[in-house]
DNA sequence: CCTTGTTAGTTTCATTTTGGAACTTAATGT
DNA sequence: ACATTAAGTTCCAAAATGAAACTAACAAGG
C-alpha cells in the first residue's frame, strides 16, 4: 500500500495522518500555533527546504487546516492562518510535546514549562473523559463500531470484507487468556 | 536542514517526531495499542512493505518504544511489545484519532466510538490542567523558559545565539498590536 | 526423505520524495 | 539603475519508499 492512500481506511487516526502525517507538517503546525504566520519565517525557523514548504503549506490549505489570506496588496502577499480545524490540532501537538519532555528528555529537565493562566500553576496537559473527568488510562476506553464503520462495513464499499474486522482506533486490547502471565510493558 | 536532524532542536515536539514522526510510525503504533505485536499481523494489518516495517519496528526499539521479546524458541521469534515509553503515547495516539472524527468524517459519522469503563458514558477525549483538572484551550497556556532551554543557551553549545529566541513548543501567541483587528482563525 | 508451510526478515531495483541551490516575479528603497 | 524583500518555482542529485522475490530455520505431512 502507498502512504498517499491510507486516507482511504476507515480508521481516524489514518485519516489525520493523512493530513498532518508527513514529514515536516506537525513542526510547521507547532510554529504556526507559536505565532508564525508567513512564509519566509517558516522557513527560517524550520530550515525545511522552500520547496517542501511551499508544498506542504499548499497541503495544509487545501485540507483545511489554513487558510491563505492576503495580509498587502501591491505586491501582493498572503499569509497562513490556522482555521478552527488547524486549531484542532492543539492536543496534538501539546500531547507530543509532552511525551517529549516525560520521555526524550536529555538530561537537562524539560526546554520549556506551562503554566496555565487561569489557575496560575505550572502544568503539564493530562486526557481526561469529556463525560466525568476522569484521567484516561489505556484500557479503560472501549472502542465500539460507530456510525461511520457501520456505513462502511454494510455498503461493502470499504476495502474490509463482512468477515474481516477493519483496524480500530487505539485502545489496549484486553490480554487474550492463552499469552497469560506476559504484561503488555 | 536535513529531517534526520529534527533532534537536534531544543523542543520537545521536534524530539518526539524525531521518534513517531516518520511515515508508518504512528499507525504501527496505532495497532500496538490495538494488541498486535508480531510483524506478520502489522505487514497485514497495515500494508506495509516487509522492508519498511523492519526498519521502523527496529527504530522503535532502538528508540525504547517498543520491546522484542521471544515468544518461542525453536525457531527463535520474537513479538513486539509497548514499553512504558511507548504506552505514554497513547494520548497522542487518542488525540488523533479525536481530530480525525471530528474533522475528517466522510458524512457517515466517526467510525468508532468510545466508551469509558469506569463511567460508562459514551465519551471523547479532552486535554486538561494537570493541577485544575479544567479544559484547555490554545491561548490559555503560557510556555516558560525550562531547565532543559536554560542549560542548552547556558552552555551555548545548541544551534541557537544567544540572542536568538528558539522555537518554542504550542502555545497561541497573543496578537501584537500591530496586526490589530485579524482573528487568528 | 522430500515437499510444503510458517514467521521474520533481507535483498534488489524501479519509482517517489526530499534537500539544496539557483532562478523568477513584483514590487520597494536608495 | 541597482540592491533588497517576500513568496514561490525550477532543476537536479541523493535519500526514502514499494513491490516482489529470496533466505533462514524450523515443523508437519506423506
Amino acid at each position: 500500500m502507498r502512504w498517499e492512500d491510507i486516507d482511504q481506511q476507515v480508521c481516524s487516526v489514518a485519516r489525520s495522518l493523512a493530513v498532518v502525517g508527513d514529514r515536516w507538517t506537525l513542526l510547521v503546525l507547532r510554529d504556526a500555533f507559536l505565532g508564525t504566520r508567513r512564509f519566509e519565517d517558516f522557513q527560517r525557523q524550520l530550515g525545511i527546504s522552500r520547496h517542501r514548504l511551499a508544498d506542504r503549506l499548499g497541503k495544509l490549505v487545501e485540507a483545511g487546516v489554513f487558510n491563505r489570506v492576503p495580509y498587502q496588496q501591491r505586491p501582493l502577499r498572503h499569509e497562513y492562518r490556522l482555521t478552527r480545524k488547524g486549531l484542532g490540532l492543539y492536543p496534538v501537538l501539546m500531547m507530543l510535546a509532552q511525551w517529549g519532555n516525560e520521555w526524550a528528555d536529555d538530561g537537562n529537565g524539560p526546554p520549556v514549562e506551562y503554566v496555565h493562566r487561569s489557575c496560575g500553576a505550572t502544568m503539564h496537559p493530562v486526557m481526561s473523559c469529556s463525560e466525568c473527568g476522569e484521567r484516561l488510562q489505556p484500557g479503560e476506553v472501549t472502542p465500539v463500531v460507530g456510525p461511520g464503520l457501520r456505513a462502511a462495513l454494510d455498503s461493502g464499499d470499504s476495502m474490509y470484507g463482512q468477515d474481516q474486522a477493519p483496524a480500530l482506533p487505539p485502545l489496549l486490547r484486553k490480554e487474550s487468556s492463552k499469552s497469560a502471565g506476559n504484561p503488555p510493558v
